[in-house]
DNA sequence: TTGGCAAATAATGTGCACATTCGTATTTCT
DNA sequence: AGAAATACGAATGTGCACATTATTTGCCAA
């Protein structure tokens, strides 16, 4: 028979927006690759894809439409990013961290965010205040409405505004990329309820931000990293992943 | 007539060794797809690919010998490493990072060096201890026999060592994009002569880690990478590129 | 002589077809 | 009946040929 695994039609659910939601399909140009990778990081940072799932190259294709050497080349560039795992003549994947992979990848974060605090007493100023102020109200905004997914996606955030406080798009870059490997380590070790990174933590490093405290930042923010880690649960969930189809129906083409 | 612009022949010459170098062309398998990735990576590394050098993969597939569709492969992934630039339709080449450029990356080096000093004050033993110091030894040594491109190697290997230190893969690897990009800077801003880190300043911070001293340490280090900008000549140099097959000809297929 | 324009040329981008390899299912032997 | 070997099928890897684009060269005109 056909052997479907476990459907096989939810990767055009996960592909959904390119950037623009609502326009109606344009037309000629239904997919660029710069849309495609797009399209497939944001299914796997959003958590559409689980850790995993396989990627036919040729169902992609399909999917959207475009020739299978085009999404062969997108593939590779993702791989390259770290973003999906390409097993020599078995396909790509999306990554299955293991739990020390995931360790890594935290204490990484944890060690350049200490970096990022030295260099960010020295240069601190009103301007990066307000905007971790602001960043800061709006967590507590989400936490107060209960809103979950926007309190992950704000608590991500947090830590994104630190380094581009600093404006070193190397730095920005690197962290975005531990940042899109977290996000598929939480749909695999899915860390405990209620918010990820608590916000009175985040609060807290601002305020030795403010006073110019280098050495509590550091500390607030190394505890900080301890605790999300332990809210991470030891063993991967092992669900069965969603079709392609359902996950990139969106982002497919348009509307076909 | 034949429009060669500045001797088109100094490609080969590069591309040396994919690793052992003396072993006679093994047979049947001249080159993998790591090889020849190696094989570019190694050239710009060396400085042998000097910045804004074209890389036409026509010429580069005859040179090693393979299709210009495998070439094509590698010099994506290498361009998604930042190793090297593709304009769409004008073909790849090797950036020529601005001033600012520059700047930045030796910023971000700063400041995960900060981090890596504080996460390294936590974990020094004596094993570590031990690395640094026959280092230190080897960056003497190196500067007493007055051998320049040896204690240039060995400037950048010191780095290397703090954050392998950590066995974080990766914080290594992030530090190594970094180290990559700043050879090719080297190539075109040409530091004053004298070694490019002055041993003794790698030293006192090993002194200073030898005293879990973080902030004295985080000082040292901050100042070191000032004093290396600072040699950074602020106007590229702007020489001609050497021809591709010079560059890789110990690379290319072992023995024609 | 210089400036712009147009054709030729070379290099890159793309799609197609074939070769290779891995997983699966069937068959056969013990 | 169980296990191992084999054959089948699907998916990936690779090379080739064509289309498209940029760059250069030659020419013409001002």
């Amino acid at each position: 028979m056909d052997r479907m695994k476990a459907g096989d039609d939810s990767l055009k659910e996960a592909l959904k927006p390119p950037g623009r939601g609502g326009r109606r399909a344009p037309r000629a140009q239904p997919h660029t690759d710069a849309s495609i990778h797009a399209a497939i990081a944001r299914a796997i940072l959003h958590g559409e894809l689980k850790a995993g799932a396989k990627l036919p190259e040729h169902r992609l294709a399909e999917i959207f439409g475009a020739s299978r050497e085009r999404i062969r080349k997108v593939l590779h560039r993702l791989a390259a990013e770290r973003r999906l795992e390409i097993i020599p003549n078995r396909g790509v994947r999306v990554p299955q961290p293991t739990i020390e992979e995931v360790k890594r990848v935290y204490e990484a974060h944890r060690v350049l965010e200490a970096g990022v605090i030295v260099q960010l007493v020295s240069m601190l100023d009103a301007r990066i205040l307000g905007i971790l102020d602001a960043h800061l109200a709006q967590e507590r905004l989400a936490a107060e409405r209960g809103d979950r997914a926007e309190s992950v996606r704000l608590s991500g955030a947090f830590h994104l505004h630190l380094v581009d406080a600093l404006g070193n798009p190397e730095l920005s870059r690197f962290l975005r990329d531990l940042l899109s490997r977290s996000s598929v380590m939480v749909s695999v070790y899915e860390p405990a309820s209620q918010s990820i990174c608590a916000v009175d933590e985040h609060g807290a490093i601002v305020e030795a931000l403010r006073a110019r405290d280098a050495t509590r930042a550091i500390q607030l923010s190394h505890h900080h990293f301890l605790h999300v880690e332990q809210r991470l649960h030891m063993e991967p969930k092992n669900e069965t992943a969603a079709d392609l189809k359902e996950i990139f129906r969106g982002a497919a083409r348009g509307a076909k």
